[in-house]
DNA sequence: TATTGTTGATTGAACGTTCAATTAACAGCT
DNA sequence: AGCTGTTAATTGAACGTTCAATCAACAATA
């Protein structure tokens, strides 16, 4: 079992194993035991790889921040793609499969919660807001006069991330996520097609 | 000091108690001793009131989710007002001074996390959640038709939610919060314009 | 005095951290 | 190949802390 460089592979597990305990405990109800147990590891694991489960925690949401940004990356690096596809992929982004699911809706929900009293996740989660915007920013200035596009990227951010939360605390969160797509291309869309008509 | 009306003042008191304590540690770090700190009455105060701990959180978000019910009644109640007023009351009630407060925005970013695995608390959520949509909606059906309502009604409410998430996310909540309020109502405004061009 | 209101020390459970002990893999040596 | 020393990987019991709840005692009012 030891030998081999297992750190990579341990931690992932761990980190695996914690959003699972968050989806089923929640974070409040999230402690050492129920994550090693999850992992089928013990207790201990957890200081020896991340200092503690503080540590966890903060990596737990690193992954996730860079699989937000990564699911972007797939979708457009290497591609040409026009200003309104490249919206378009934005969005998608932040709709996958993984966001949708309610380990990692739970996870994130508390983390923004966390945030504002944890200086350190706080960072991570401003980095995050800031990245969606600037997405956003760079397609609507190709295709608006840069006022207009600064305010499109506002509003479409906060509709992404409104339709977002709104879909993860609903009863029906499938049918929510899916209209919540669906809607927020269609305002992009109509922003779009809102400036050809001045 | 008068007995009936002790209770109450009490029971007040400690709920405000508890918005200062979670805007200073956060709702994790929120015990009893910190809250009746605040209140300046002793831990035991708080079973005696709301029965434990859990009792005095969730009575502080039954009064957050009334004040924000009240404060678009003392907008609207008894007036007459036009579809498009009526709109821009239901945005401004959204972003009261009350809602920035960090104290309360901290609040409810702890409850909306906690909302995921409390059924208690997640049925306050539903309930607010559906009253804001079901506000706009009332006032789009009479300016747009039934379909293109409804979706008004759902991406003006993502968008009030998701601007009011990034501003208590942000590192300038005052400013965030001030524009979030006007890139909602000129969403709303073009809305209600586009339908005439058609 | 009786009733209501309030205190705060105490209790016991839950939790994160620590660390000595154990296990398993590998390298070097014969 | 077989043995041995070494190190990485992992365990889990023990410890100290934190916290919600309890309740016996005290205070204020009627």
């Amino acid at each position: 079992m030891p030998r081999p460089v297992m750190k990579k592979l341990r931690q992932q597990q761990l980190i695996d194993a914690t959003l699972v305990s968050v989806e089923r405990h929640g974070l409040q109800h999230t402690t050492i035991n129920t994550i090693s147990g999850f992992a089928g590891m013990s207790s201990g694991i957890i200081s020896h790889y991340f200092g503690g489960k503080q540590g966890l925690i903060e990596a737990t949401l690193r992954y996730l921040i860079d699989e937000l940004k990564q699911a972007l990356l797939i979708r457009t690096s290497g591609k040409t793609l026009s200003p309104a596809v490249r919206l378009s992929m934005i969005v998608e982004a932040n709709f996958t499969e993984l966001q949708r699911s309610e380990a990692v809706a739970k996870t994130w929900l508390s983390f923004w919660a966390q945030a504002m009293h944890d200086p350190g996740l706080a960072r991570f989660q401003h980095i995050n807001n800031q990245r969606l915007y600037s997405n956003l920013l760079f397609s609507f200035k190709q295709l608006l006069p840069a006022t207009d596009a600064m305010n499109a990227a506002k509003q479409s951010a906060a509709m992404i991330d409104g339709f977002w939360l709104r879909s993860a605390l609903s009863s029906t969160p499938e049918e929510d996520f899916k209209q919540a797509q669906i809607l927020s291309k269609a305002f992009i869309k109509a922003l779009i097609a809102q400036h050809g008509e001045n």
